[in-house]
DNA sequence: CCGCACTATTGGCAAGACCAATTAGACTCG
DNA sequence: CGAGTCTAATTGGTCTTGCCAATAGTGCGG
């Protein structure tokens, strides 16, 4: 057998479980110093090969890990002359216009009024198809457990079939907009408290009830299921809220 | 053999001045074979070294790539395994999600659902500071002539002040896209007939009324006085529509 | 038929080299 | 002395080679 596996970790005697990939540690080191103000928007990073040295990684993995940050748009590399932060302000392209993040209440609210209308349109507006690519939805949350994490992306795509359904496309975006603040740092901390297989089950059968209003092209019943739906997600944060205030 | 492969440049007398990165022209280009469906959602792309040959680059260059389109969600790479490209559900992030861009009257409607409720909040919640904003926008409008090209900027501006009053900054993000889809260019070219004094002074009463509403605290005011102010609009889109029916 | 070891494939990372663009400093000329 | 220019150091851009590590497919033996 060959016997050499563990060179590189020598090096690293306690740390290197980090199963992620190189340039991203070195990413994300980077982007924190950033956030720390180790480098300042509009600064210059140390030249690549100095990074290479000082993190201890070769050049083309430091080179990885600064491409990807050009891509999440935190620096730009500038051919022959350095790579630099950027600017903050051109940074944060959707939070434009200075309104805060919003928070999960205000999230749930919103999402109580837009997406409560869309269901009752989607009941007066579904095709059968979009019927169906609701149906199909909700089949893969059936057969999805609570500890998968693509659950999430099962409820997501429910509701983006039902916002298709409703046939106003404007609605859509803006509920897709709702869903998009999702991925916020506070409501995924919140989130994680969701993750057990009894609400998990009981999110079906809300979605179930959702999905037959709309199929019975009940629009009030379809309203009235959405307002359901939105309350009960109210309760669970609260609850949430009172069992985890701790949580940073 | 290995000779002297370099000057890539001289063959390609007059294309070469592209002058993106290698790495970013890679990326496009597999971005682009994807979507046009040469490789499918949960395929294997060919190996980073079969991949630099085919583009005749190197391997590095290869891997900035694949990082890069990684980074952008539309491929995942497995180590040892290969680079697949991802499910086109799962990235919805980036993809503006395949919505088609809402027509005026979607717009409309959805404005008429998320205003009315943003003015209703507006009159419980705003804050002194906040009704000044408001009025202050009015002001502008007042002053502002038909013609001035500022004034739909000066309507924004109000609702935003208003949807900033609302208190609820996820319903805020909702009708600040609602505006953001005035853009489009079937909106832009019915709005051309909105241009004149009459209907502007009109457009300003309507503005009033709800100001006006808001101010006096009367919640169901303000959203009878919002609704009205979407009504009256849907009937100016209407007639512009029927005046200008062969404007595309 | 199943399970285990082997091996080929593939990505992960390192090191070194050279090219090209940029920049700053020295140098020359007015 | 100042402004423009030219040069050389710096820095990113790309290529090559090489080896390690993880995965998955294959075939052997039970």
């Amino acid at each position: 057998m060959i016997f050499c596996m563990c060179r590189l970790k020598e090096n690293m005697p306690t740390e290197s479980i980090d199963s992620r990939r190189l340039y991203r540690q070195i990413a994300d080191q980077i982007s924190h110093e950033i956030e720390s103000g180790v480098y300042k928007p509009g600064d210059r990073l140390p030249a690549e090969r100095t990074l290479a040295e000082q993190l201890s990684v070769s050049r083309p993995t430091v080179r990885e890990a600064l491409i990807a940050l050009e891509v999440e748009g935190r620096v730009e590399i500038r051919g022959g002359a350095g790579v630099f932060v950027v600017e903050p302000a051109l940074n944060s392209i959707a939070n434009s216009s200075g309104i805060p993040i919003p928070g999960p209440f205000d999230v749930l609210s919103a999402r109580d009024l837009i997406e409560s209308e869309v269901a009752a349109l989607a009941a007066r507006n579904a095709s059968d198809a979009q019927v169906t690519a609701m149906s199909q939805a909700l089949g893969d949350m059936v057969c999805c457990l609570a500890s998968d994490p693509k659950h999430v992306e099962y409820d997501r795509r429910f509701h983006f079939a039902l916002a298709e359904a409703s046939g106003n496309s404007a609605l859509a975006m803006a509920s897709q907009l709702m869903w998009s603040l999702r991925e916020q740092p506070l409501y995924l901390q919140l989130e994680v408290h969701f993750h057990t297989e009894a609400i998990w089950q009981r999110l079906i059968i809300e979605h179930r009830e959702i999905l037959a209003a709309v199929k019975s092209r009940d629009a009030k019943a379809a309203r009235a299921a959405m307002h359901r739906h939105m309350k009960i997600a109210r309760k669970r944060f609260v609850s949430s809220w009172q069992e985890a205030p701790a949580a940073q």
